[in-house]
DNA sequence: CGAATGCTTCGTCTATCATCGAAGTATGAA
DNA sequence: TTCATACTTCGATGATAGACGAAGCATTCG
């Protein structure tokens, strides 16, 4: 008799290469368009339009026309954060897509995680929050304290509006390359947001990293020791 | 340029249909034969044999011989854990095997994952250990404080040869059925050896439903409330 | 209203791989 | 040593689905 949740079909979405790839590429955080996908996957666009239809079928991508472009994302948080739990899982038995390059350390330090802080610096985030007290962990799920909301509304960070949505506003994701959680939700993704907003950081092109600046590394370090 | 971690070599694993048959039963923490993997994925031998080749190559599943028999099982905690995440995802999109039946409740209220329990009573018995202080977390680590060795010795788990292994004592594991965490590693294999062999609790049959005796269910109460 | 861009659909081809029956190997029992 | 059990390997087959070129819609721009 069978019984649980069907896990093979989710398994053979993302067992393709090229539709691996193109996931890979939307952890990026950014909509895509089908033509960006395909150069990114390393197919013609009539395969990469029959790949996409699948994910989306699926539920592990959403599109949004806009005029003659279609943008492509993934769905929601969870499918981001499914994905960087089975990228952790491969990294840490060495199932890379090449050897580590010069860019790895830089994606170890502080990356693009669908749209929020990944890598050293987002863990360092989360493990300051609840060690100050201003977020609470209860397995995965995570609430931010009235201290916590006084201290985001400090860093620019309008919390009654994140509330107000229906969306989770703190949730964790497992990091791939430090095996601990970072902030996800809403306010992981608007932390991140107001990082680059000021200056602090700067997304690489091309690529999940995220560089800080002089600045914006010394303001990270002193907010978050 | 590529970068990351390559996800499509396991998805390609999990995403046949016998091959995920196979690692669901094997998610009931049973070693199993060759034999009684065909039978739960509805294929023949050959074709099985086939199946667990690929599996073990891909790090997912580990074979120990005894005398005429095989004994396959899932290689390790994070096999687990990365099944069951892969559960949770699916569970939620109604990707499910078959439509509820009348096992599904009793899946949900307890189970095993792997090695250790799952399902409502699962986070339950975190969600105790944590507010009582037992246990801490932090990310998706988590460890045991003096208060809470001294509560599971007095349970009748050997706190000091677990500590002694090399394998870690306390995890959090994510639950489908109740999409927060529960106790994995050592502790949490040891906690349902010990409910099982106290017999407050037992497995199903065929099944990785674990139903607790009139007399368990009082127990786990008072100390899990 | 063309023309150009961006993507999808169609038809076809090809290669991969899941599957099985039959034969082979290894271990244990008689 | 011989038979039986348990599994693997081999060889052949068939189905799936991933790939592309060409043609077809849709949208915007000149």
């Amino acid at each position: 008799m069978k019984e649980g949740p069907d896990i093979s079909q989710i398994g053979a979405l993302i067992g393709d290469p090229a539709r691996a790839n193109m996931l890979t590429a939307l952890m990026g955080g950014e909509a895509l368009t089908a033509s960006e996908l395909a150069g990114a996957a390393g197919v013609t666009l009539p395969t990469t339009s029959a790949h996409l239809a699948k994910l989306e079928a699926g539920g592990l991508i959403a599109q949004r026309k806009q005029g003659r472009h279609r943008y492509f994302a993934l769905a929601d948080d969870e499918a981001g954060r499914l994905l960087e739990s089975i990228m952790g899982y491969a990294a840490n038995r060495g199932h890379l897509r090449t050897r580590p390059g010069p860019k790895d350390p830089a994606l170890r330090k502080a990356r693009v995680c669908y749209n929020h802080l990944a890598g050293d610096y987002g863990v360092r985030l989360l493990d300051r929050l609840v060690a100050d007290g201003d977020v609470t962990l209860d397995g995965d799920e995570a609430a931010v304290t009235p201290a916590g909301e006084m201290r985001m509304a400090a860093l620019g960070i309008d919390m009654p509006a994140l509330k107000a949505q229906r969306r989770p506003v703190c949730r964790t994701c497992l990091d791939w390359s430090e095996r601990r959680s970072h902030l996800a939700g809403s306010l992981g993704e608007a932390l991140l947001a107001r990082f680059i907003a000021t200056g602090w950081a700067k997304r690489e092109k091309n690529s999940r990293a995220v560089r800080f600046t002089g600045e914006g590394e010394r303001e990270f370090m002193a907010l978050f020791p």
